[in-house]
DNA sequence: TGCAATTGACACATTTCTGCCACATTTCAC
DNA sequence: GTGAAATGTGGCAGAAATGTGTCAATTGCA
């Protein structure tokens, strides 16, 4: 099975169409014909592709696909009712991956939906920033001002949890579970050590985002702006 | 080598960027900027496929694409501006075999472009290309800066996988259900042993695009800046 | 200001991990 | 069926990482 495509579409005829061929091309299709029961499904079915219509009752296409984007990464293939191309600009301004124009040869469609799949699968990689550090998980490389540091696997994963949870106050036990899944041996001042050895390496041009909150713990400030 | 591609396409970041997607993916490929110069290039090379622009200084693509086809058979793509709907008939009119619509994936134009090889030929061969390597995965013969070299099929496959993941931390488990499918008896550390007879087959002139990241797994990288 | 608690710095011992190699067993080709 | 190639395993040495202890520096509070 290639995967699961929902189609959130209120015309039944193209959806009909929409949902055969995908059916043909190996893919389990679901179907349906509003905005809200999109989401309904969307976030019951996660589905490995959305095909959405831009124009829908009860809950426009567009916002649809902001709340959406906001909920998962899922690959969305907009249908734009003409060449209006605002539209297109529209669509894509929201976070679809692709739009297709009405009317559509099925044939593309599905290629540009296995094309779109295949773009995600591999590439979709798990990227971290804050301030002038970035952690790309994918790939386990960290760059400070966009050049590379070398972490231990320890650190990784303590420098990961401060990013997750820029701005607050996390006591030793809390970087301890949060980091390390609380298999962990050892007292808590381990964890200064370790925090130690991470500020060495990404403290750069005075900059010192992990700072101690004295008898409590430590906490990772973003200072986003330059 | 998968066969010769001849880009007419007179904007010169497309066509470049058309060139290199097409070259990473084992084919040899010349650009002509001009519909006169296309034309004189496609009888001198005898491409095996064209990917042709709709609109040219000098001579219109859909002129083009006619006497090319009163020529020879080679399949033609057209590209076709996205504004014109009336523009796809006309491309298949004339006997493009194939259209694409700016602005497009690479990935879709590359598979569109197998497919339509597919078609007319036979078979295509699935070469990957990653600095200095070459594995052509239908022939099973890998090359490390032009010259052979002899991998056993498991050596294959775990070389398949890092080029289908470049820079991408990999542990040992992903290794195993990636080039295995999980049928694979034995204990992790046996990556280990296939990574090591895997490096003295690669490694040459100082590159070592296998990466040992301390405590995890191992990445690829691909260093395709020369 | 003075004191107790806490943290930073550092060296060190220990643990963990990887590269390398030899070897026995399995797989493969002929 | 036989020989060659391939492959998983275990051992060992070197390297990397990490927890701990000690001591100085810093902080908070009375």
């Amino acid at each position: 099975m290639n995967g699961t495509v929902l189609i959130i579409e209120d015309d039944t005829r193209i959806a009909n169409w929409v949902e055969v061929y995908f059916e043909r091309a190996g893919f389990a299709a679901e179907v349906a014909h509003d905005g809200e029961s999109g989401l309904a499904l969307a976030r019951d079915l996660a589905p490995d592709l959305i095909i959405l219509d831009l124009m829908l009752p009860r809950l426009d296409g567009v916002e649809l696909c902001r709340i959406l984007r906001r909920e998962s990464d899922v690959p969305i293939i907009m249908l734009t009712a003409r060449e209006a191309p605002a539209d297109r600009v529209m669509g894509l301004d929201v976070g679809a991956d692709d739009y297709v124009v009405k009317p559509f040869d099925p044939e593309e469609l599905i290629a540009r939906a296995e094309a779109v799949l295949r773009r995600v699968k591999g590439k979709v990689q798990q990227i971290l920033t804050r301030g002038n550090i970035t952690l790309n998980e994918t790939t386990g490389i960290v760059t400070v001002d966009d050049e590379p540091v070398t972490l231990s696997q320890a650190q990784t994963a303590l420098l990961s949890t401060f990013m997750r949870h820029p701005n607050q106050l996390l006591t030793r036990d809390q970087l301890i579970s949060l980091a390390f899944n609380d298999d962990f041996d050892g007292f808590d001042r381990a964890i200064d050590s370790q925090v130690a050895r991470l500020r060495r390496q990404i403290n750069r041009n005075g900059r010192q985002p992990i700072q101690t909150v004295y008898g409590a713990g430590y906490r990772f400030v973003a200072e986003d702006g330059e």
